[in-house]
DNA sequence: GCCAACGTTGGC
DNA sequence: GCCAACGTTGGC
């Protein structure tokens, strides 16, 4: 059974371009009880799009699981968790915050609920309908 | 265990 | 720069 996310970065700090150059990048940083949660959730081959926070607010990725939680190593105490994520594509046209909030069915993804959590659950529907938004084909995740 | 004070995130 | 919505800290 496949999950779906959204993950979070201000493109200050780490950027969707940055995540292209590198591929496979570790998930490190997260300091939320809730965010951890949902990391520890997370199984290989699970898919989750790459929104920029703060600068831009779109979604412009889609990254998948290629590594399960493991001790951040950021993390003196190697209390919290990290992943590792891998560029599947970009977003051709990146869905805006604007526009997600001006559809109803979207009201209730947690972008808009809980907006300061940064890594957190899409479901099934609502990953379906933001691929639509954003031009991307069931191709363009296939590996 | 409560809660006031403080810090952080992130949209506007 | 402001502030709402949290989360954390520390005194009691």
């Amino acid at each position: 059974m496949m999950n779906y996310w959204l993950i979070k970065s201000e493109p200050d700090a780490f950027s969707w371009q940055e995540q292209i150059q590198n591929n496979i990048e570790p998930w490190t940083g997260i300091r939320n009880h809730q965010a951890k949660k949902n990391l520890q959730s997370m199984k290989n081959g699970d898919l989750a799009f790459f929104y920029h926070s703060n600068v831009g607010k779109e979604i412009v990725g889609i990254v998948r699981i290629v590594k399960e939680a493991y001790p951040d190593p950021t993390d003196p105490d190697q209390k919290w968790s990290c992943v590792d994520v891998q560029t599947v594509c970009s977003v051709p046209t990146p869905v805006t915050l604007k526009q997600i909030k001006a559809i109803p069915e979207l009201q209730e993804v947690s972008l808009i609920k809980q907006s300061r959590l940064s890594v957190m659950p899409i479901t099934p529907e609502h990953w379906k309908l933001l691929c639509n938004l954003g031009g991307i084909t069931q191709a363009d995740i296939k590996k």
